[in-house]
DNA sequence: TATGCGCATTTCATTATTTGCAACGGCATT
DNA sequence: AATGCCGTTGCAAATAATGAAATGCGCATA
């Protein structure tokens, strides 16, 4: 295990679960040595990647993420870019709206604007969400490169609740489904009683760089809603895309 | 050198300059060998915290870097938190308002709220401010641990305008009198044509983990002004405090 | 179309860093 | 006073990182 995978380990962990976190926990949760763990804890507080109280002696993420979030989002300014949309497209439809960006983990929820009524769909902000039990998954697979797609499709396909897609074959039909129409839905998937729609943000390049989608009850989604709401969320994922390239490249034939 | 330290270095280089930088480039600017510095980045990339252009080769920032910041804005929302208040304090002014949080490198500028008028100071998000040379970093130096205040005197004073106090004593005498108001004053230190008054914002301990502050050309201030907006910036900083932690704390006495 | 240049990538023996055990001291609870 | 847990540090062993060189690729120039 390279060192940098360790370091990045440590990192996440602090961002998961309690603000603070002891040493002798967290190489215990990371399987490191205790001095191990230490000096690797040292070596980021040094960059201002990780803090530690003073009296307490705990761990939490530093300002130097935040910092290194803030300078990519100055070179690449997707939230800024799409926050205007996500408000207009949750203001327009009442249900939750959530944003998503790609990472080879999954999709990471990056922007989360949840319905004002009660009965709502909640998101985690930064969480990252599996590519086929998801609407924004499909999305995205419909979307993206032939070598990425081949890869989720390649991979196991654990089940989320009794209605994850775990099949391969029907996977791909979804997927199919989803790139003629330009946009995907979802049932279940990943949590019980959720309907959502999702569309993809397209790159300079034709391919998808992210996701919007809409989530709500299944018992208030009622005939037609799913068009409509599916013509919305497509509509706004287009115009992320035009906001962040300029007009839109066509999308890019999948073989 | 350690390892970690050369990974956590890549990604600032990452982050400063032009969006994407070829490999080449980065190993000359950072002087790894070109051999490390790729299998760095392949490390990184095997997390999320870098992503390569597939065609052009070339590397950027990831969109683990956001995840990161999501996470740790979760476990401390500092900017959901001061947002409001920044924004109140702009309107209210009419000034550039900008909020900074503590880092070992010093203080990290995490929000910026341009005045609309046309002359106007400009600050860079996710800049780093030294605490000598501006009215920031003095009201933190005012309010925060013996250790760190007497780790910046002790350190050098680099002159960035004609106008910056590279005099250590001159320093320490900005601090006290910071210090008894409860708010600092900076004059061109950092930037020509630059006046600026700052509050430190207390953590739960009563030591100061970010400051606002804000910024005007020289030529729109006039005799009390400062005053004003010393105090504004003060009921400002002493809101986001209590809005973080609850009722404030007594500010620590410096010895 | 041919040629040369710069770049990214891979290999491998050498080197240097990281590692984990163990011991120490501090702190709080028993 | 004793016990247990934690954070910290030293040191020899082990492992991972290193850099020179070779390979192959793409691009621009001849």
């Amino acid at each position: 295990m390279s060192t940098v995978a360790k370091a990045v380990s440590l990192l996440e962990m602090l961002g998961s679960g309690a603000p603070e976190t002891a040493l002798a926990d967290l190489a215990r949760r990371a399987g490191f040595d205790k001095a191990t763990t230490r000096r690797l804890l040292v070596s980021l507080i040094a960059h201002g990647l990780v803090e530690q109280d003073e009296t307490t002696r705990l761990y939490r993420l530093g300002a130097g993420i935040a910092r290194l979030a803030l300078m990519r989002e100055a070179q690449f300014p997707f939230l800024r870019m799409a926050a205007p949309v996500v408000e207009a497209l949750a203001a327009e439809t009442g249900e939750t709206v959530h944003l998503s960006e790609y990472s080879k983990r999954g999709l990471i929820t990056v922007q989360v604007i949840e319905s004002a009524k009660a009965n709502r769909v909640s998101v985690q902000l930064g969480d990252v969400v599996p590519m086929h039990a998801t609407a924004s998954g499909i999305a995205f697979l419909a979307f993206t490169e032939e070598r990425i797609r081949e890869g989720v499709l390649a991979g196991p396909l654990p089940a989320f609740t009794p209605h994850t897609i775990a099949d391969m074959e029907i996977l791909v039909e979804h997927v199919a489904a989803a790139r003629a129409r330009g946009h995907s839905t979802g049932s279940q998937g990943y949590e019980e009683g959720v309907l959502s729609v999702a569309a993809p943000i397209l790159g300079a390049d034709g391919f998808a760089i992210g996701t919007i989608a809409i989530a709500a009850p299944r018992v208030r989604i009622h005939k037609g809603d799913i068009e409509r709401h599916g013509a919305s969320v497509a509509a706004a994922a287009r115009e992320i895309g035009e906001r962040l390239f300029g007009r839109q490249p066509g999308q890019k034939r999948a073989s």
